[in-house]
DNA sequence: CGGTCGATTGAGGTAACTCAAGTGCGGTGG
DNA sequence: CCACCGCACTTGAGTTACCTCAATCGACCG
């Protein structure tokens, strides 16, 4: 086995070298929730069709050659480092098994931005198909697994398994359909709703993946939501403060509750104006 | 040829019923950009696999059976008529061919949001292959030509020619692209760089499409252009003739002349407060 | 000719930004 | 072990860019 163990370390270098913690300190925090119970062995370095297929979330078409094919490689990244980087060559899609990760591009001005914070079942790499090279990077928030799906070898397949090819059409477009979301999220909400749906988004994509969908870690900085949402990272700060205070929420640091979905789920903007009126409540209630 | 026309005019019912002028009166103005030259005749009602390449503005392969391949027909629709409507069966891409149109979809508050403006050459439905139903709603803003390419027919011709399928997936990766951009730009910029940026960015176009880059007709109302900038219809127009007063680009209604494109580009914020400073100015002037 | 709709422009309010100070945690080195 | 430092975060104060509301204007249409 030991083969396994050096060939992943290989591919692993990828670009492990341009990963300098440079922008904005990628922070070494632990990793991943709450629940790490099923992290305690090293994760199978080999996945098969029916394993990428299930992970993105789509019905394993039921055809017994899947079975036949050989399996994709996995490639193991420690928190800080990248996937892959801006210009890259594109040569193969990610798919996450496990791990927190942030896409980035850099806007005209020079920013990072963030475009993205994909996690267990995500794709990474798409937006490299058009050009055959990146226009983002993806940087692992916290150490990570990934299932590496060369493009070629992929399509090539979906050309044998038509069930296979409609999956990646349609991964491909459910990365587009999210990137409209997030437009229209952009527009015309408030800082509140911006961040309340932000967390409620979270905690759903944990629930579906069995995690804790009441309680989790924010894996990002305020930054980072700030960069994702629009939103400078004081009112960030300032926003979440104000849904704690509200009972919405309970935060400490990077420790998030959701005390009440329905009502952040609802949220369009805060009573009257609750982030001026913090200290004042604080007083009331010392 | 007379089943020719009835077979188009029965694809072109496929949403006309719904095809209201609800929101947002859409207009009837007379049609596209300054140069009308190549519209005296009725377009050619069916289209090749290398003139669908050709205009998605990707090598055409240079494989001889592409002519072989039964052609697509076009589907005509009129100013203020839907291609798709939002929630409707996707079953088919639509590559344009001329004319102009937005992509829009509602937000939770139940507002129209404007997503794109498609022109020639520009692929419309592909945010539908996910879900198989459309998440947007693509109206034309003047008559329009459409190719209509049905996606299983598509990509199953894909599966045989090689060069289509990595064109397939390289226009589905361009408008995801596309959004990308758009959601940098939405952040981070001062209105007037939005507006700035979005004329340089319709000119460009017009140029890449041999119409004149300098000189063109606005196709949306300031409201469309405030949703897809994320500003209010108020502000689209100040921002508007603050630029023209900057002497960087001329305005009357619809009509844009654009006289510094440079200077556009280049455009961070105005000098100190050229909003304020107009009606200052304007007297000035006088 | 009035009616409608898009566009322009003004006035005023406010949400969010910027600048800045202060806090708490974690890591490092003496 | 403690002191120091860096970094993420919090919180405050002041500013401003943009929104909202509202009036007016011009074009187009019946």
């Amino acid at each position: 086995m030991s083969y396994l163990r050096d060939m992943i370390n290989a591919t692993t270098e990828t670009c492990r070298d341009r990963s300098e913690p440079s922008i904005a300190g990628q922070l070494q925090t632990p990793i991943a929730p709450h629940n790490e119970s099923s992290c305690d062995q090293p994760p199978s370095p080999w996945s098969d069709l029916r394993e990428v297929c299930g992970l993105l979330n789509f019905k394993v078409p039921n055809q017994l050659h899947l079975a036949d094919e050989q399996p994709f490689q996995h490639t193991l990244i420690k928190a800080g480092q990248h996937a892959h980087c801006i210009g890259q060559q594109f040569d193969m899609l990610y798919l996450v098994h496990a791990g927190f990760l942030k896409t980035v591009t850099i806007s005209d001005h020079g920013q990072e931005v963030v475009l993205r914070f994909p996690m267990k079942g995500d794709l990474l790499g798409v937006d490299g198909i058009y050009s055959q090279h990146h226009p983002s990077a993806a940087v692992a928030l916290s150490d990570c697994d990934l299932i590496m799906l060369p493009f070629q070898k992929l399509t090539s397949l979906g050309r044998r398994i038509t069930e296979l090819e409609n999956i990646i059409y349609q991964a491909i477009s459910r990365d587009l359909v999210r990137g409209q979301l997030l437009t229209c999220s952009l527009n015309g909400l408030t800082a509140e709703a911006k961040v309340a749906r932000f967390l409620v988004s979270l905690a759903d994509r944990y629930g579906q993946l069995g995690y804790s969908s009441k309680s989790f870690n924010l894996q990002m900085t305020r930054q980072e939501i700030g960069s994702y949402l629009g939103l400078s990272l004081e009112t960030v700060s300032r926003t979440l403060s104000a849904l704690s205070l509200l009972n919405l929420i309970d935060v400490r640091r990077r420790t998030v509750d959701i005390i009440n979905a329905a009502g952040l789920k609802t949220l369009r903007r805060l009573p009257p104006s609750y982030l001026s009126a913090r200290s004042s409540m604080r007083k009331q209630l010392h």
